[in-house]
RNA sequence: GCUGAAGUGGUGGAACUGGUAGACACGCAGGACUUAAAAUCCUGUUCCCGUUAAAGGAGUGCGGGUUCGAUUCCCGCCUUCAGUACCA
């Protein structure tokens, strides 16, 4: 029999279902390989042939893996919350649950017939009809399970399956009760925070929180009233209910998360976005930001996604520089309006009289502080080692600014400075500085405790000891904030990445929306700054970002003081100034940044240049290379010197410190949508409530419409009856599309448990994600979510990996290929048309470029009479290789029905009849985005059912590198299957009689069997299967030349192509005697060198570089060799032309090249 | 603007560490088989010049450089695609 692809795959698909081929176990004897791919969106278009690409790849993989001795996991399901299947209620009013089933079982039940109702998980009965082309949808499953996946069907999950959301609930619950303790690094379950409040102030535990958490000392949070207590923890919760600005997005009536907004519309259907204030759910994954950039470095994903998300990330290392204000309400303002640079710096830090609370300590610091800094001693070193991390008992902070003094050590909440005495703490005068500054600490209400560098050094364990016992002695209670701490209100606080232009710094500029411009505003501004504000609220979010070159602003009328230089410089307010970013303001300087330069400009405010010009024109990189001018303490210094030294000398005076920033937000959480995840969350007296874990899942109820109320609320406030214990409200927003995404591959494992969302064993056995194949639409969505939520679950034990998928690739876009036909009018004088044709794609370049005698001739008419010509989308399944299917087109619209064609050689169907010689109608191409609308949507149901799966999938592989974009083009999927075809041959004779010879092999089929088992083995291990599909087809044409139908060889032929082409491989090796059934778990061929060992090179012999001939000597000679060989060789001698050569080059068994 | 990827025949692409550029396939041209078509098989196919055959020359986006030798490494530029953007 011929090769009958038809009944070999269908008998294989149901041979592998039925003996559950690929199901996986956890078995501890074999090594673990866990084979992922991101799972799809089953929407009603079903698969097209992009889809597919990234899922043949890993099931070639896994496949290989099989062989190779592995237990691979490798499983599928379905990502079906979601938009579209809403949208489509919302059309049609059938419930999104039914659709989505529908587009995954597809709509034939049984029995064959058409499915028109189905009953749900209640068991209530929903009727509905099919898609909206009112075509029966054949269902994901089924399209998957012909191309022959090896998918271990039994753990297929669905994200809205109520089984599955009930653990995404679970996570949920786990995420409310968690908060992130810095000291930790880690997330701690709440009651590890209460334990801390009980104990110590609020401010000194080390958490990632809101910014309005309140200072809290143990003693009044012990007295306050329970639900306040809970409205002050939701504030460190790592997923928690806040008062923020969203994007909303009317169309869709939904907020949406940062990644799911494209330039100011919704990547989902391209609505338009508004910034609003709304009280919303978010996820507080900036805890994470350090571990998520910092975990990039351990996984192998392709370097531009990885970069990606550190962009997303944004970390920007700067310094926060604080501002005092003036005028305000410091009741030194006159000193501050004088020029304090003119003072010396005891005058200028009196005059201050914000920072220090007296010249002294100021005089003190400005003799000492450095050198502490800078050069640490030994003792500090090692009594820092003991006291770091909360060892003590207590957090310990060093070099620490108490009251414009830096302290060695000190604990805060016990208000204890510890002192170690350095050498130049031993004469007279330093011992008297010693016993003042203990004074002054004392009276500021720090108890002082001092130890000699001998002490700290030699008797180290009785140091920790003393201090220990010092702080359990203080009652934290007693002790009370210190003035200073209590932050200024006088002062706007900037974030900057370039603190070393401190001394450039010529205005300030906060954004519109900042706290203090109502404040700041004089009265003689107040009209200037209202019309701003007003005009920029009118600006949408779309023209802020378009109109980036607009200069614009308004002065406030008040001024700030440069905490360094002691300079006065104005306030302004303008929208280049983000209020999301940072601080919300900015210290202008014109010298060193761009956008600050042309505002300056504009409003001529003054430049201040601060690097020496000289040397900004010599380096390259003048900003961070140059010497400084007018830049007091940093004149003459470079780039990271003056950052260092500015940053200490801020956090000296405390009107500054270096801080890391990030530009990823919290992710918000909640949609006001129906077709989602349920937040397991009740409400009483306004405040959030989680459910009992046993009343998971909180099902999704039954709504008549799926739209907001008339209130306005989302659709689940249309359920009726819907409340927790019949009393209170639940929350009505669902969660979003990528709650359920962020953790499904723990799901794989253990798809079935009802009492954990995966059993421990198994997750420590499958552990993480080996190879990840996907679409990298997904770096800064799904992919930063699962690494959050997968280091969270970490975090609190459940799972075993800091990193979910250890390998990554993108699969590259599939884009359509149109095709086009071009339709030629002709209009009579009253702008009738008179006369259609189709013109052939060459006739239309002509016409493109201008000229139109050509066409006119073959129409025979004037070229004037030529209005336009019109390329029309035509179906590319009626195209083949750009020749268009007449017949089909003449049928595909009844307007077509007597069109007339201009062939490619300017015959045309009328005068000459169709199809003779040379006539070939043959259609333009483009590429597009694939969709139906432009008629280039490829199925692949089409393509199986011509050529088979196993054809469709080598085809797949054969087009181009996995991770590359490319067209999708059908032209060439004859190769393929010819291929196939030669290689069934190889198996037959003639009469397609199965015959194979159990002869020994001969040496040059050896040698073409080992040669393509290196070759598949090296591509597989780099994911080039496009280049393996190319050897195979030269391994089975050199094999046929050699006519070989050996067994020994074929045998292994059809265990290297069976991940690529499993349904023939299933077959040959069936009928090469192994009638036990598959060979999915058999022996990878190994490799044997010695086949390929030549004793014979065909040396290419080059002149200057130029290949000129090839000279065939044996392997066994050495260059020396070679050269003497050569030099003798009379064809050689022709290309020398009597010279002899300069030099010659040798590369033993690569190439001769000759110099003359 | 910034970041990243990529530019090779008519087309998809190959060339792994600097060593015969264009493997493999599509398409195209010619031929065999056939009453004919399909299928199959054979031959040719980077371009230019030339042609019975040969023999030349150019050539991997452009311009330089390193090297005996560069698609591959270095410098400068151009183009395309993707992501991102008043991020201080």
């Amino acid at each position: 029999m011929d090769y009958q692809f038809k009944q070999i795959e269908k008998d294989w698909q149901k041979f592998w279902a039925a003996n559950e081929t690929f199901k996986a176990e956890v078995d501890e004897s074999k090594p673990k390989y866990y084979v992922l791919d991101m799972f799809p969106y089953p929407s009603g278009a079903g698969l097209h042939v992009g889809h597919p690409l990234g899922y043949i790849a890993s099931d070639i993989f896994a496949r290989y893996k099989r062989l190779k001795g592995f237990n691979v996991l490798h499983p599928m399901g379905y990502d079906s919350f979601g938009l579209p299947a809403e949208q489509y209620a919302i059309q049609t009013g059938q419930h999104p649950a039914f659709t989505t089933k529908i587009n995954i079982d597809g709509c034939f039940d049984d029995n064959g017939n058409i499915k028109t109702e189905y009953l749900d998980e209640k068991g209530v009965i929903i009727k509905g009809a099919l898609n909206s082309e009112k075509q029966p949808i054949q269902g994901y499953t089924q399209q998957l399970k012909k191309l022959g996946f090896s998918f271990d069907w039994s753990k297929e999950v669905r994200t809205s399956s109520p089984e599955y959301y009930k653990w995404t609930q679970w996570i949920f619950m786990q995420l409310f009760n968690s908060w992130y303790n810095k000291e930790t690094d880690k997330a701690e379950h709440i009651s590890t925070l209460i334990a801390k409040l009980e104990t110590i102030p609020a401010t000194e535990i080390n958490a990632v929180c809101d910014e309005d958490v309140l200072p809290l000392l143990p003693s009044d949070w012990s007295t306050m009233p329970a639900e306040e207590k809970q409205a002050e923890l939701l504030k460190y919760r790592l997923t928690y209910l806040k008062e923020s600005t969203v994007n909303w997005c009317a169309a869709l009536g939904t907020v949406l998360a940062n990644d799911e907004v494209k330039d100011g519309f919704s990547e989902r259907g391209g609505h338009p976005v508004e910034q609003k204030k709304m009280m919303q759910w978010s996820m507080r994954i900036t805890a994470y930001a350090e571990r998520l950039l910092q975990g990039l470095n351990d996984i192998d994903w392709p370097e531009p996604l990885k970069e990606m998300q550190r962009n997303w990330i944004g970390k920007s290392v700067g310094a926060m520089v604080k501002f005092s204000l003036i005028p305000g309400p410091s009741p030194k303002e006159k000193g501050a309006q004088e020029n304090l640079e003119d003072l010396n710096d005891g005058e200028r830090a009196e005059r201050r009289g914000y920072e220090t609370a007296n010249s002294f300590a100021w005089d003190l610091l400005k003799g000492h502080s450095k050198e502490n800094r800078q050069n640490q001693t030994d003792a500090e070193i090692v009594l820092w080692n003991e006291l770091r991390d909360s060892q003590v008992g207590f957090k310990i902070r060093r070099q620490h600014v108490i009251e414009g003094y830096i302290a060695d050590f000190v604990c805060l909440p016990k208000r204890l400075v510890i002192e170690v005495d350095g050498g130049y703490h031993n004469t007279p005068e330093t011992i008297e500085y010693d016993k003042q500054r203990t004074e002054f600490l004392n009276k500021a209400g720090f108890e002082v405790i001092r130890f000699t560098n001998e002490e700290a050094i030699n008797s180290t364990k009785q140091v920790i000891t003393t201090i220990k016992q010092k702080l359990q002695s203080i009652s934290t209670t007693q002790v009370a904030p210190s003035p200073s701490e209590k932050a200024g209100d006088e002062a706007i606080e900037v974030f900057t990445t370039r603190v070393d232009t401190l001394y450039g710094v010529s205005f300030l500029v906060i954004a519109p929306e900042h706290e203090l411009v109502a404040s700041l505003t004089t009265p003689e501004q107040k009209a200037d700054i209202d019309a701003y504000i007003l005009a920029t609220k009118k600006k949408s979010e779309l023209d802020r970002m378009s109109d980036v070159k607009t200069v614009s602003g308004a002065f406030t009328g008040s001024y700030a003081i440069n905490p360094l230089s002691g300079k006065k410089v104005p306030v302004w307010i303008a929208d280049y100034v983000l209020a999301g970013y940072g601080t919300g303001a900015v210290m202008a300087v014109p010298s060193g940044d761009q956008r600050d330069y042309l505002f300056a400009q504009h409003f001529n405010l003054p430049i201040i240049q601060i690097l020496d010009a000289q040397v900004c024109d010599k380096e390259a990189d003048a900003t961070k290379e140059g010497r400084y001018i007018n830049s007091g303490i940093i004149n003459g210094l470079g780039y990271k010197e003056a950052t260092s030294k500015i940053i200490a000398a801020l956090e000296d005076i405390g009107m500054g410190y270096a801080k890391i920033n990030y530009r990823m937000r919290d992710a918000i959480f909640g949609r006001q949508r129906y077709w989602g995840e349920p937040v397991p969350v009740y409400f009483k007296n306004g405040l959030p409530y989680l459910l009992q874990e046993e009343e998971l899942p909180l099902l999704l109820p039954e709504v008549d419409k799926y739209l907001p109320t008339e209130s306005g609320e989302p659709p689940l406030g249309r359920a009726k009856d819907w409340k927790y214990q019949d009393e209170y409200e639940y929350e009505l927003s669902t969660m979003p599309g990528w709650a359920g995404s962020s953790w499904y591959w723990y799901r794989y494992m253990d798809a079935q448990n009802d009492s954990a969302f995966a059993d421990k064993d198994k997750i420590a056995y499958w552990k993480d994600v080996d190879l990840y194949i996907g679409g990298n639409e997904h770096a800064t969505g799904h992919l930063l979510y699962s690494r959050f939520w997968n280091k969270f679950l970490k975090d609190l034990g459940y799972v075993v990996e800091e990193e979910p998928f250890k390998k990554l690739i993108n699969q590259g876009m599939i884009q359509g290929r149109s095709n086009f036909v071009y339709r030629l009018t002709i209009n009579d004088r009253f702008g009738n048309i008179r006369s259609s044709y189709f013109i052939s794609h060459s006739l239309y370049r002509q016409y493109e470029s201008g000229d139109y005698d050509l066409i006119a001739w073959m129409i025979k008419s004037e070229k004037d009479d030529i209005v336009k010509i019109t390329p029309i989308h035509v179906d590319v399944n009626i195209v083949n290789n750009d020749i268009l299917d007449i017949e089909a087109f003449r049928n595909f619209r009844p307007e077509y029905k007597d069109a007339v064609f201009i062939y490619e050689n300017g015959t045309n169907s009328l005068s000459f009849g169709e199809g003779r010689g040379e006539a070939k109608y043959i259609c333009g191409h483009e590429v597009e985005k694939m969709s139906k609308s432009k008629f280039n949507v490829v199925n692949p149901d089409d393509l199986v059912e011509r050529y088979g799966a196993d054809t469709l999938r080598m085809y797949e592989m054969f087009l181009g590198p996995l991770e590359q974009s490319k067209p999708w083009n059908t032209n060439g999927i004859e190769g393929v299957f010819k291929f196939l075809r030669k290689f069934w041959k190889l198996f037959h004779d003639d009469s397609f009689n199965f015959v194979v010879s159990d002869e020994a092999p001969t040496k040059a089929e050896l040698k073409a069997l080992h040669k393509i088992i290196k070759k598949v083995e090296e591509d597989i291990e780099r994911f080039s299967f496009n280049t393996s599909v190319s050897s195979f087809m030269i391994a089975v044409n050199e094999l046929t030349d050699l006519k070989c139908n050996k067994r020994a060889i074929l045998q292994e032929m059809v265990i290297l192509l069976s991940p690529y082409a499993p349904h023939i491989s299933e077959e040959l090796w069936k009928l090469l005697g192994n009638q036990e059934g598959t060979l999915s778990y058999t022996q990878f061929p190994a490799f044997n060198p010695a086949h390929l060992i030549e004793n014979e090179f065909a040396y290419p012999v080059s002149v200057n570089g130029k290949t000129k001939m090839n000279l065939t000597l044996s392997l066994a000679l050495e260059p020396a060799d070679v050269e003497k060989e050569v030099l003798t060789n009379e064809q050689v001698l022709k290309y020398l032309d009597g010279k002899s050569p300069k030099k010659v080059i040798v590369v033993k068994g690569r190439i001769i090249n000759l110099v003359i």
